[in-house]
DNA sequence: TGTGATGTTGAATG
DNA sequence: GCATTCAACATCAC
């Protein structure tokens, strides 16, 4: 499910439910989504200890723990956090859990095993040797723009890519082409100064948005939240074009052909 | 039954 | 070496 405002909403759940509480036991059912580190090491680690602060960046989530190292939840494909008390509440897919000493427990639910989990001793290292860029919300526009200099990727392709600006997805993606009315396949170095900077704009207020709504996957939806308009052949705003699906930079796109203008290195 | 899904990565390609 | 693309990962729902 997530992208950066839904991993937003899983800090503000994490810290709620997880924070300055002993954990009494590990549970781990499944280690697979597990990377740099098995089971057993996984509850010989955690057992006793508290996590203290949370950090997000991107997609990633850190959980700090009180002997100063890091847990790190990503969330893959259909990664989530579920708190809760009684056994018959565990959710389906939960790969492990952890029990805290007032009886509640923090299951992770991930039935596609796309989730990664790490056991981190030195956050900062970790994130450079991954080279996740700058959080999408935390970048300023002149890095941003800095950050698409001279490259020939689609604009999609741009936002998608993790080492350049950490957080959104294909969704967002999406999204953020649509409201600035640019093609997702327009080449980075083929827009202007302008569009480049109202993409800027439009990620920012997006992705603002959608964390005070944090809610997209879940409730009913409205006429006026996002995606709602990615549905092949409907019709564009004011009639200019239909939408289309088409796979760019790897992942399925929906765009509006003529609506959204297709920019070209001249 | 086949296909694709909110993500990342490592191998392959140019 | 760099930029980019693509298959692979595992499971479920339509």
């Amino acid at each position: 499910m997530p992208e950066l405002p839904e991993v937003n909403t899983f800090k503000l759940y994490f810290d709620k439910t997880s924070l300055n509480q002993k954990i009494g036991e590990v549970h781990v059912h499944d280690d697979k989504i597990m990377r740099n580190i098995d089971g057993d090491s996984f509850i010989e680690k955690l057992t006793g200890r508290t996590f203290v602060k949370s950090f997000r960046r991107g997609k990633y989530l850190f959980g700090k723990l009180d002997n100063g190292n890091d847990v790190l939840f990503h969330f893959g494909m259909t990664g989530d956090f579920k708190y809760y008390e009684d056994e018959m509440d565990q959710p389906r897919h939960e790969r492990f859990a952890l029990h805290f000493e007032n009886g509640y427990r923090l299951g992770f639910d991930c039935p596609r095993k796309f989730a990664r989990i790490l056991y981190l001793e030195d956050l900062e290292k970790y994130i450079s040797e991954v080279g996740l860029g700058e959080d999408a919300l935390v970048i300023s526009e002149n890095d941003f723009l800095k950050k698409m200099e001279g490259r020939k990727t689609s604009i999609k392709g741009f936002l998608l890519n993790q080492k350049l600006l950490a957080g959104v997805g294909n969704l967002y993606a999406d999204e953020i082409c649509f409201q600035t009315r640019i093609h997702p396949a327009s080449p980075v170095n083929a827009l202007k100064a302008k569009q480049k900077k109202a993409v800027y704009k439009a990620m920012n207020n997006i992705l603002t948005i959608a964390i005070d709504r944090a809610r997209y996957y879940k409730d009913e939806k409205s006429e006026d939240d996002f995606f709602q308009w990615r549905v092949e052949g409907r019709k564009a705003p004011k009639g200019k074009g239909v939408c289309q699906v088409e796979k760019i930079a790897g992942r399925t796109t929906y765009y509006f052909d003529i609506y959204q203008k297709l920019y070209q290195i001249e």
